[in-house]
DNA sequence: TCGTTATTGGACGGATCAGTCCGATACTCT
DNA sequence: AGAGTATCGGACTGATCCGTCCAATAACGA
């Protein structure tokens, strides 16, 4: 059978999506990337194929926890629209935090490559339908709780809803002051009723 | 007085912006901003000093000109309301078609370089706070003309408008499906009534 | 013990990177 | 004509980049 393997690929993958979600693509060297790994280049490149390859990996990693950390809030025993603040609210704090200002990992990567990377473009927009579906079960939710409009349709207080928590993400990289998004955060969140 | 300049510094500017619009800061090459710009590498380095002071310059550059664009659709004689939703509207087809689907460039920059690049960083703030100021004034106008709500103070509005554009050029980079961004317009604008 | 696989470090290649420098040339003013 | 500035192309540097390759070692199963 020959010797195993020493390193936990999923732990690999996640440091490597650390480096790349806090330097971007391009700015992150093999060298960054095979240190917070902890892995040589050689092991590197037999496992992982290419740099590239890797960025795609990441991007399937990351789909594959963050959204089921998302998916998994939905089911918090709680009204549909208070889980769905708490959401926007977490986000908020995040970008407030110098430690965790990184914003949303599918957001960066596809500002900075959804140009030139047909690949890492088409995860991006599974990435968004699993948010988006995620989210419509919580509004279809609230509107059973009678917590939320019905002078929209579901679907579109969906993408509503992930468009602007992207939107707070972006926003935080240039101003964040607390106060201020937590103001967006209430009037996207009144939009609602 | 010697030889006078054979190109234009704004234009040369307009170009370089173009180019790291387009592919980001760190995958713009020299070569690709001389070409460009049209200019030779030793006119780059005597008038613009390096990659990074060019970098910086073209973003005072877009602020210059794209922020005096939105603060002049504000002087156009309509509903305040109206001129915010088309600000949106254009906002969607610049996303829709493939030949501009590039965002806003403060965003872009933001999202690349903010967390190790302090003195872009202190302009996308600024550029923001344009931005807001820009909205602010057309929502105190739209509450002066009836079509806005007052159940929110005008500055949270303004900035829930600026995070709610940023929010639709972002998802228009990973998914760009044209009647997706305009549901998302109409719930946005529907938080103003 | 022996074959198989994993892992390592380092040497190496070819490319590209940002940035410096210089000599030749072109333009404008006095 | 001559001083002063602009522009150019290209040679050059030193660093870094991604990726390949190899010999040595280490851990497993048979």
């Amino acid at each position: 059978m020959g010797r195993p393997k020493e390193f936990d690929i999923e732990e690999a993958l996640s440091s490597a999506m650390n480096v790349f979600w806090s330097q971007g693509f391009k700015a992150a060297s093999l060298s960054d990337l095979t240190t917070s790994m902890e892995i040589s280049k050689s092991s590197f490149y037999e496992t992982f194929g290419s740099k590239h390859d890797l960025f795609l990996s990441t991007i399937d990693y990351y789909i594959r926890t963050a959204t089921a950390q998302i998916s998994g809030a939905a089911h918090v025993d709680a009204p549909a629209h208070k889980i769905i603040r708490t959401l926007f609210e977490r986000a908020v704090q995040r970008m407030v935090d110098p430690k965790s200002r990184r914003g949303c990992y599918l957001n960066n990567c596809a500002v900075e490559v959804s140009l030139y990377d047909e690949l890492a473009s088409k995860r991006f927009a599974t990435g968004m339908s699993i948010m988006e579906e995620a989210f419509l079960k919580l509004v279809e939710r609230g509107k059973r709780e009678g917590a939320i409009t019905m002078a929209h349709n579901s679907r579109a207080l969906a993408r509503y809803l992930v468009s602007s928590l992207n939107g707070i993400l972006v926003m935080g990289k240039a101003q964040s002051d607390k106060e201020s998004l937590y103001e967006v955060v209430n009037v996207t969140m009144d939009a609602l009723k």
